[in-house]
DNA sequence: GAGTGGTCTAGACCACATA
DNA sequence: ATGTGGTCTAGACCACTCG
């Protein structure tokens, strides 16, 4: 018994939209507005293939995708299954500008400093380069309702792009690295606290001595390059990591 | 042209794993052990099928699930290129008894309070419960090398599963929940910061005010019902997150 | 133009869960 | 016993990249 046979889906075989985007986009869809009820069974893929007019694996493949994406649990001789919902935020390699500005909180950046320098042990060893090499250096203050939020220091391999103070006061880093035709894959990221410096308490307008919440990040393009590596302190009064993870099956 | 003609691999038919993970499998061992060196292509999908006896669609769902785990990157017209190998160490959902276990850091936890308690209005609704329904609480702390990591705090709805002392001290929260049948399916996270209270800066060996970093999290199973609601203090000085994350693509 | 991955088809048989 | 998803085949055509 199979449910749901009365939910519409409208597919166009003369789009360049693959068809399993087309479905999984409109299955999507239809679970986040309430279509398809949490726990709901989605009825079997043969006859649901049958319906749409589509071959089995083309099915299977829109499926698959929704339950990589965590929104769908198939089970062997049970059937597919509409996950009950949960606030569906995955973790992404978002920049904290964008994340700011997603939440409406008016992100702006002060360009504090911007230029070369050789670089440390630390920042060679993450960027893949020889220590001493000259890296370009980046310090930014990222402010939300013109509040400090965070100090932004972010080391990168010399003629990757050109940053430009204008577009770094405007938009968020990841954009302009994007910007500049580099494709982004993956990053290393530690998250830890430590208490505020001095210079930091008046840069943050926090106490001396007050939590801060820190991130270090190397993120590589999909050459396996290391695009960036920043090292980042945020006001952990005004700000921490939210994310949703799911389990590898 | 291909490249690799000479890796060797043996597919077992009569074996019950499947023959795209079989091949997946020595696929990431020949890239984890440099039989396959970074940067260099793998070679068509259509030769390798032929060459292994295999049908394309099968040979893609391996190499896919390789890309998925971001060891391989795809490119239309290019081919399929081993990436730059970076620290592989995926986000994943384990126990951080089970994580300093892996760092041979001989851990070992206190059970602080074991008891049921009505659920207050924050526990109610990430469990799912009504306010004041009873839910069990579990207060442990975690040590390592005989020194003070952690102090974890969990709520479970009651009924779930059984938890007893000697089980709470001798492992993580995690494997009694998986070996009591549940399949875990993903998690909310926030991560932050705080400062430590008196009574903290007396568990963890800290000053008072030391920076701590904190981590709530509520885990579902793969009915999305919620199984565990935790809130954990971690000492600044001793520990923090480490993860990779891929981009979605 | 040649070679690559991306998509799609129409079947088949198997393993597992449930009644 | 039935129904489900899991795996697998042997093709086909298309879109993209690069020389």
């Amino acid at each position: 018994m199979s449910t749901h046979r009365s939910l519409q889906f409208s597919l166009d075989r003369s789009s360049p939209v693959p068809l399993y985007y087309q479905l999984s986009q409109q299955l999507e869809a239809a679970i986040e507005q309430g279509g398809l009820a949490p726990g709901s069974l989605l009825g079997n893929e043969i006859d649901l293939a049958a319906r749409l007019g589509l071959s089995r694996p083309t099915v299977r493949q829109a499926i698959q995708s929704l339950v990589d994406k965590g929104l769908l649990v198939r089970r062997r001789g049970v059937g597919t299954q509409v996950l009950h919902s949960q606030v569906r935020r995955p973790l992404e390699l978002s920049s904290l500008y964008d994340d700011l500005e997603a939440a409406g909180q008016q992100p702006a950046t002060r360009v504090l400093l911007h230029t070369t320098e050789p670089a440390s042990a630390r920042v060679a060893a993450a960027l893949g380069v020889p220590e001493g090499a000259e890296v370009v250096l980046v310090e930014r203050l990222r402010l939300a309702h013109g509040e400090p939020m965070a100090h932004l220091r972010n080391h990168l391999p010399v003629g990757l792009l050109d940053l430009d103070g204008d577009g770094l006061a405007a938009t968020g880093l990841y954009r302009l690295i994007r910007a500049a035709g580099i494709t982004l894959h993956s990053a290393r990221q530690t998250v830890g606290a430590r208490a505020a410096t001095a210079a930091e308490s008046g840069l943050l307008a926090e106490p001396e001595g007050a939590p801060l919440l820190t991130m270090e990040r190397t993120t590589y393009d999909d050459t396996g390059r290391a695009v960036e590596f920043g090292s980042h302190v945020y006001r952990a009064s005004r700000y921490s990591f939210d994310f949703q993870l799911l389990v590898r099956p």
